[in-house]
DNA sequence: TGTGTGCAAATGTCCAGACAAGATGTAAGG
DNA sequence: CCTTACATCTTGTCTGGACATTTGCACACA
């Protein structure tokens, strides 16, 4: 039988996980569109020249990991973040999130001087007026592109010279700053908050609406002052992963 | 065609779910001993008189369920509970997540039959009025005998026929419950929070007055109603190093 | 003795088709 | 107007095949 050609270009994978793979990047694309209806099995088996088998076996995976819900005498239906069962999106990807997580990028997505208000000021351990510079920035999985959490790290101005030539710096801010600012840390002042996940990062991560988020803020404290304050936002059901990782790292010696 | 007979008397159930049903009581009842292979799928095939394609379905679930691997060219193995991948269990119970990591033991302090105020009620998932049995206990490192967490357990009294043989399980509770009350877990809840530890905690671990916590709450679900509800007290501090951990293993090379 | 080759067996992938069962809309009948 | 029966579309279950891919092992060969 002459072999039929592969639906993605150069791969081997095998049909059922090319379909899950294109059906995947059409939800992404709003292709299928939330609450919506995909086609048929029959229907996309007709699409992909594909067997019903093969149709199921990609549908399988999508509802495993939350993208759809099927039933019977109705269909497939796209569902939204906010009904997608949590439990199941990471339970059943268990493996792959505990690689995933590992490799890790992070971007920076905006530098801005501010001005401390109150309130902030009195977190970063600074002056209410004063001004700052704030980098915002998400943490990704490196496989699966995945955000881990949103990132806010708040430092003096008068340090600003030591991180301004470094805009891509993917290492821990402290420890470039306390290189390059000839600084020693003296102090660290830690604290996790819960806290309602602030808007924009619950667009920039992807979450769904209403979520909150473990806080956890991070004074590093030199003799001269505060040289760095950050706040990492972990979405709350990734704590979970957290503590697996936890569990897997404690084996080898580190 | 004449109907094939259920393998299973009085049970509708589709034939695929009779079969791993089946199959699942004889690994219970050690048929298939740990550590070897099953029979293959040809030969399951002619023994339920079902195609492959069903006794596949039922392998899906063992293999889902982590009883067996299952791998080309070889078998399908039944696994050991200690060679299990951690799929399903690390992530259902943190009590297991930890024995695995480090060294454990549980302590029960206190077996109480209380009844349910509304905000408890809303928490374990029961009805306010409602008497559940609380377990009470505290999970201890084995090498330095520090406290890790205060656990509370909520078990509805329906099924304390089931505990209370067991004053001294140290293994996850829903495990006990699922076993001998016969019933499957359809859904875990899980919520994080954070809270002022309970001040009889606070002495009961040794903390400094006026400390928090970070609250696990967990519900294990079965059609018949709440199986478990589960909090878990982690000390702020010990939260800190779950992140500290996390974090330096973005940097892995310091 | 070590090594590679080929075969058999097992699971993985895929097909075309069949009927069951649930859901929904429509038309006939009260 | 409401109800019931039916047609139709969907996914669920199941069959009996086919070939691909991986693995382990026996066997021949150097």
């Amino acid at each position: 039988m002459a072999a039929k050609e592969d639906i993605l270009p150069h791969n081997s994978l095998p049909r059922y996980a090319q379909i899950q793979k294109q059906l995947e990047q059409r939800l992404m694309d709003g292709v299928y569109p939330i609450g919506s209806l995909m086609p048929s099995e029959q229907e996309l088996s007709a699409e992909f020249n594909s067997s019903r088998t093969t149709i199921r076996e990609a549908l399988r995976y999508l509802r495993e990991r939350g993208y759809v819900e099927r039933r019977q005498g109705v269909g497939t239906r796209v569902i939204s973040d906010t009904t997608r069962s949590t439990y199941f999106q990471s339970f059943t990807s268990l493996e792959e999130l505990f690689q995933v997580a590992i490799d890790t990028y992070y971007v920076v997505m905006e530098i801005k001087t501010v001005a401390l208000d109150p309130e902030l000021a009195e977190l970063v351990g600074g002056l209410a007026g004063e001004e700052w510079v704030r980098i915002s920035g998400v943490r990704w999985t490196e496989a699966g592109g995945k955000p881990i959490c949103y990132v806010q790290s708040y430092v003096p101005k008068r340090c600003q010279h030591v991180v301004d030539p470094y805009p891509d710096h993917q290492g821990p801010l402290f420890e470039l700053l306390e290189r390059n600012a000839d600084a020693t840390i003296e102090e660290v002042v830690q604290e996790i908050r819960a806290l309602p996940m602030p808007a924009d990062f619950i667009r920039q991560l992807g979450l769904k609406p209403g979520s909150w988020s473990m806080q956890l803020l991070r004074r590093y404290v030199t003799e001269n002052g505060v040289l760095i304050a950050s706040f990492n936002w972990h979405p709350a059901d990734q704590m979970t992963y957290l503590m697996r990782i936890h569990r897997s790292r404690e084996q080898p010696a580190d």
